[in-house]
DNA sequence: GCCAACGTTGGC
DNA sequence: GCCAACGTTGGC
């Protein structure tokens, strides 16, 4: 049962800097497409479980800060929402197909570049850095988080 | 902007 | 239920 967490962002979305700046240093995770990652914040996400913020697809793609979730999964609002881009017509409040959790911001740290975490052996298991991955949400081993937070020091 | 890898869709 | 076509992701 992982209990830690890389959630990807893209900073023209949703930034560390968004997060640190959103009531309460926290954010819903809306948003999420994809049956993998939705299984992960369902079945095995748990309020408390430490959280990699990850800045994707930008010049400079990297973990940017710590979080935690903070809130449980429940339906994810966009999915009803017509005027939103993640609008799904399959979706109804009574057969929702998504879900989102809370995540609040720990603490904003430097930039931690993916180029930089592929040297280090051990984060050489990370889904993230496994080659064609495209999950947005990605448990991370407890050795894992250790290492990145050795990494990204005080 | 390219393109490889991956997920989803839909015809059969 | 197969699988080709298509769309998306995301590093480079």
């Amino acid at each position: 049962m992982p209990r830690y967490w890389l959630m990807k962002s893209e900073p023209a979305e949703a930034s560390i800097d968004d997060l640190a700046a959103a009531p309460a240093r926290t954010l819903p995770w809306t948003g999420v497409r994809n049956y993998q990652a939705r299984n992960f914040m369902r079945d095995e996400m748990q309020v408390g479980d430490g959280v990699l913020f990850y800045h994707s697809s930008c010049a400079e793609p990297g973990v940017a800060g710590l979080a935690r979730i903070s809130g449980p999964a429940l339906p994810d609002t966009t999915q009803f929402d017509p005027a939103s881009g993640y609008f799904d017509p399959k979706a109804t409040p009574a057969k929702p197909r998504w879900v989102q959790v809370d995540v609040t911001l720990e603490r904003k740290t430097r930039l931690l570049p993916l180029r930089e975490m592929r040297g280090v052996p051990a984060l050489a298991g990370m889904r993230v850095l496994a080659p064609g991955n495209r999950l947005s949400i990605t448990p991370v081993a407890p050795g894992e988080w250790q290492a990145v937070l050795a990494l990204l020091g005080r």
